[in-house]
RNA sequence: GGGACCAUAGGGUAGCCUGGUCGAUCCUUUGGGCUUUGGGAGCCUGAGACCCCGGUUCAAAUCCGGGUGGUCCCA
């Protein structure tokens, strides 16, 4: 993969993920192919969400006062808000908001619902799409105009201990949730300057792609009492006072497909987990004049079997060479392929290739279901050791900054320092080597801030930035 | 926030500097036909493009201005 951006922008064409030729900036086309991946990733993220948080969907619009109501909120995204202005050719009093997220949105409704410590805690989410006026330039999937996969989680709580416990909460969800799609991450505080605007604390998750840049995939935010109190959600204690609650919230975007596209991907195009391949298995049936009829419906056969275990399988039966068919299927990424010919029937056996290392072995037709379920478990474990593997790889130590400069510059990746986590000498670290500190995570070993070296309270991390 | 470059079939491109030879190149894609099928077959025959608006000129894909869209770099 000589270059990532060509390569990412190619393959989501031919893959057939996303026609990014929608006439508004921003604003891509979800194709079949793409949809179905995205289905089966949101699938997983429902399932492991409705253990104990509710799905709702709320308005795509909010009131232009209610999106103002909390200052540093508003703040942060003021530059980017889309604005409905006109009703038919009556302009509106109130301005109404496309919702770039929707804390605004919903907080005003649980200040109605919540009453009492009985209501609590609450725990709801919802996959929606919100609208960011992007000025710079955008990215399918990446950097989008409209965010048309936006999980947001959002829970009330009636003590702070409770909003801290959700947060690690929020953390192992997602652990699960990124190893389940073998993708790799460290985990981070953002610096304050980084958090989301409004919350006390943000928690990040971030991947590495192949160009060497780090690709921010999921947030968990402690929001305190800021939100609560703007928006007025208290409740009533066991012992009759009233408080105002503790919230977090915690979001998702198109970014998880970007990192699946782009954490696995390789000279050939996707490697699908199969989790969320929308094909499993490609059948691909050999035929000669003679023999024809015979494989085709030994194909079926096979089909009909495996369907019914449960696989989601596709039986390419069109009439072009087979060896068109294994390319094809190569770059949508099906982690498996199944070839049926004369010669197989014949021995009773089938010829399976697996997308992952490109082998291919002959399996007998008996147990097929067994073995072809443990090779795909297998692909999955291989593509999340190989990504880790090239994740840890690339994240670095450095001796001093000018040195870190000379590595990121050199080999891009990450690199990791002790840092005495003082706002200013941060920010003046980033001034120095023009490089983001994605965050920080507790130091294990006493050391000296690669900065300022005063007494280093944290292990921080820097890399160049989606 | 600042700057550079670019825009030609569905995708990728040549032509532009030096206006006429363009009835626009090549690869891919695509309709029909024949023939083939264990790793992108071949042949025949069709289809498909100069981003938009204005200007200069006898003449604009080509030069100029604006708009829109895209790519990249720096803050």
């Amino acid at each position: 993969m000589i270059d990532f951006s060509e390569w990412f922008h190619n393959i989501l064409e031919e893959a057939e993920i996303i026609d990014s030729r929608y006439p508004i900036k921003g604003m891509n086309v979800w194709l079949p192919y793409g949809f179905q991946l995205r289905k089966h990733t949101l699938k997983i993220l429902r399932n492991i969400l409705d253990r104990d948080h509710q799905e709702t969907l709320f308005p795509l619009l909010i009131p232009e006062d209610q999106l103002e109501k909390e200052s540093i909120h508003v703040k942060g995204f003021e530059d980017e808000v889309y604005w409905i202005t006109h009703g038919g050719l009556t302009k509106l009093n109130k301005k109404l908001a496309l919702r770039p997220t929707s804390e605004t949105a919903m907080y005003p409704m649980f200040s109605l619902w919540i009453r009492s410590h009985t209501d609590l805690p609450l725990k709801i989410y919802q996959i929606v799409n919100t609208f960011r006026y992007e000025t710079k330039h955008t990215r399918p999937l990446i950097r989008v105009r409209e965010i048309t996969t936006f999980k947001e989680a959002h829970t009330v709580h009636g003590t702070m201990e409770e909003a801290e416990e959700q947060v690690q909460e929020a953390i192992r969800l997602y652990k699960e949730f990124f190893n389940s799609l073998a993708i790799p991450y460290i985990i981070t505080k953002r610096p304050p300057w980084d958090k989301f605007p409004g919350s006390n604390y943000t928690i990040a998750f971030d991947t590495l792609l192949p160009d060497g840049k780090t690709l921010q995939i999921a947030t968990v935010h402690n929001l305190g009492q800021t939100f609560s109190k703007t928006f007025n959600i208290k409740f009533e204690t066991p012992t009759g006072e009233h408080e105002y609650a503790y919230q977090t919230c915690y979001g998702l975007s198109d970014r998880i497909i970007a990192s699946i596209i782009a954490v696995h991907g390789d000279d050939s195009g996707l490697r699908l987990p199969p989790k969320v391949a929308p094909y499993q298995i490609i059948i691909v049936p050999i035929i000669f004049k003679e023999e024809a009829e015979e494989v085709m419906k030994a194909c079926e056969e096979i089909r009909y079997r495996l369907e019914d275990s449960g696989f989601r399988v596709k039986l390419d039966d069109r009439d072009i060479r087979a060896g068109r068919k294994y390319y094809e299927w190569e770059m949508k990424g099906a982690p498996l392929r199944i070839e049926i010919g004369p010669r197989d029937l014949k021995k009773k056996v089938v010829v399976v290739a697996r997308r992952d290392t490109k082998e291919k072995i002959e399996i007998k037709l008996e147990n097929l279901e067994e073995k072809i379920d443990k090779i795909l478990h297998d692909i999955t474990r291989m593509l999340r050791e190989e990504a880790w593997k090239k994740m840890r790889e690339n994240i670095r130590t450095a001796p001093n900054l000018k040195e870190a400069k000379k590595i990121i510059e050199e080999k891009k990746g990450i690199i990791s320092f002790p840092w005495c986590g003082n706002e200013e000498c941060g920010k003046n670290i980033e001034e120095k080597i023009k490089v983001d500190i994605l965050g920080v995570s507790e130091a294990k070993k006493k050391s000296s801030c690669i900065n300022c070296g005063k007494e280093a309270e944290y292990k921080a991390f820097l890399a160049k930035t989606y």
